[in-house]
DNA sequence: CCTAAAATATACCGATTGGTATATTAAATT
DNA sequence: AATTTAATATACCAATCGGTATATTTTAGG
């Protein structure tokens, strides 16, 4: 790892939580250069523009989310156990992710979606990404003959997404973890009652 | 209603729409005199800043929103119908949402949750508005003989927003209507199967 | 240890930001 | 119609924005 390489890596790790928390266009330049300690010069050098760190940054948070979501998952080996993993590490995770700014796939989706349009590909490759791995468990509960056969996959992966999105919303918004209770235990009564066989 | 006040309203009403698309923040006072028509003075002379110009878009956007609703909503008589034509408006208005910027209860929301601080208690009045608004509905069904008398009321009036979010935040995100589709036949679901009598 | 190259810092650029003091115009009152 | 007051426009402010050309420092290779 030369000493640029490490340079870009110092400048996405440190930009990461106040992007997530100012959100990715209200985050000056001298935000970056305050919180990483380095200069412009130093930023240019290693980024073409502010673009690049915006979108190296998200990719940063929500491979985060999901390598520490999927450590999370992968100590369970049923798909039941698995999925159950998942609303563990919402209602588990969840006060230290309120502090750091909330979800980065609810915060960069709402702020791509007419405005930061560099942005619109990574955010929706990541909540593509997100549903694949939930499906993926279902199809194996389906393999593994605890889900039953008939459902579709997909859309029950975002049921499950949009609950939890929507919960954190509330959540976030109303300051009041309830809200995100509600939408896992809401999500662990549709496994119980239509997934599960 | 004085020349002053008209002035106030036409800045509001031409600016909510850039607003809701361009974010709170990032829509710039020469974004407001471009499509106002006005100038710097005319609109300092009738909000003392910008956050007060945001504010009252916000507040006109939500209450536009609250508005329409409630007129589909209140041309029903049965609890039952009433969030139907709840359902309905989401689904019918989706469209025309979707090319203004999307729902501003959630664009507000998740920009105001960590930075524009001033916005946050009017986001917040507005979500809890709206939850009061199906609770009564819900409370009229109990009264009504017609939805089950238990039910904890807030739970489910909370549960078909954080829904009808989720699912807008994955159509806009990932540009399909099927996603708030799944969501408002999952809340119809909801209460077909828990809340009717 | 010296040199070439890579990495970082410095000093600047024009454009734009939100905001204001003052001048001008339009509206209301006498 | 004249005058006062309210409303809008003009011209400016310092601060900050993203970005760049150049100078300096640090690192690696011989």
């Amino acid at each position: 790892m030369s000493k640029a390489e490490k340079t870009k890596q110092l400048i996405i790790e440190k930009t990461a939580d106040v992007f997530n928390r100012k959100g990715y266009a209200a985050t000056s330049l001298s935000d970056i250069t305050k919180i990483t300690g380095l200069t412009k010069g130093s930023i240019y050098g290693n980024f073409d523009d502010k673009e690049e760190v915006v979108v190296a940054a998200f990719k940063f948070n929500a491979e985060r989310l999901r390598d520490s979501m999927n450590a999370a998952i992968s100590k369970e080996d049923t798909a039941y156990g698995q999925l159950m993993a998942m609303l563990n590490f919402y209602k588990t995770t969840w006060e230290k992710a309120a502090s750091q700014g909330g979800c980065p796939m609810l915060n960069a989706a709402t702020e791509a979606d007419d405005h930061l349009l560099f942005l619109q590909d990574t955010v929706k490759e990541n909540f593509i990404a997100w549903q694949k791995k939930v499906s993926t468990i279902i199809e194996k509960g389906k393999a593994e003959g605890s889900f039953k056969a008939g459902l579709q996959t997909e859309t029950y992966a975002y049921t499950f997404i949009m609950l939890i999105e929507g919960g954190i919303l509330l959540s976030r918004t109303l300051n009041q973890i309830t809200h995100l209770n509600t939408a896992l235990d809401r999500v662990k009564l549709i496994i119980d009652q239509e997934i599960i066989n």
